[in-house]
DNA sequence: GATGCGATTCAC
DNA sequence: TGAATCGCATCA
């Protein structure tokens, strides 16, 4: 989904960060531990949005995907927006480009997206859509940001080199000597 | 019912 | 570094 471009309504950004999370076998996702979010993926069909209360003040937008022989969720956790910016700036009160969606509460924010949309298809929302923008987008993994449990698994993914990821890849970089 | 804990963000 | 703030799981 990296180089994807998420368009919502008035606003739409290019993903440039995300997160897996395993349905079966991941501690660090809800599933490991809520009934509800078990039920929610063996009785909705992959598109299907899952989004939640995070801190009891943040909305984390998800996607319910499906592989081969495995499920999950992806965490959108950047955008680089490409539409409706100032509407942006509006919802999140400032106005550095590189601040707006840099993050997964906020780009919840910047594309007004909360718990109403909690179970919808992205595929049937009139005002929603994903297509890919990038062909051949050069993407980078890392650890997972914030995770205590499964913590070792290399499941964010990053378009290398941007400039609107919520954190940048922790680089391995040579010991000096 | 009470308690504890986050897939975070922002100000100090 | 800490506060804000709420849904869900667990336990009494």
């Amino acid at each position: 989904m990296i180089g994807c471009e998420l368009t919502w309504a008035d606003s739409a950004g290019i993903i440039v960060e995300t997160e897996a999370y395993a349905a079966i076998g991941d501690e660090a996702a809800h599933t490991f531990l809520r009934p509800s979010a078990r039920r929610f993926v063996a009785e909705r069909p992959a598109g299907s949005l899952y989004v939640y209360l995070n801190y009891g003040m943040h909305w984390l937008l998800n996607f319910l995907v499906s592989g081969t022989g495995a499920r999950g969720f992806v965490l959108v956790r950047a955008l680089q927006p490409t539409k409706g910016i100032d509407l942006m700036r509006t919802r999140r009160g400032l106005s550095a480009e590189r601040s707006l969606c840099s993050g997964p509460g906020k780009l919840t924010q910047a594309l007004a997206i909360d718990g109403s949309v909690h179970g919808k298809d992205v595929f049937a929302l009139p005002y929603a859509r994903l297509n890919a923008t990038l062909c051949a987008a050069a993407v980078e993994t890392d650890l997972r940001v914030g995770i205590t449990k499964s913590a070792e698994l290399e499941w964010r993914f990053l378009l290398k080199g941007s400039p609107y990821l919520s954190i940048p890849k922790k680089e391995t970089r040579p010991r000096a000597s």
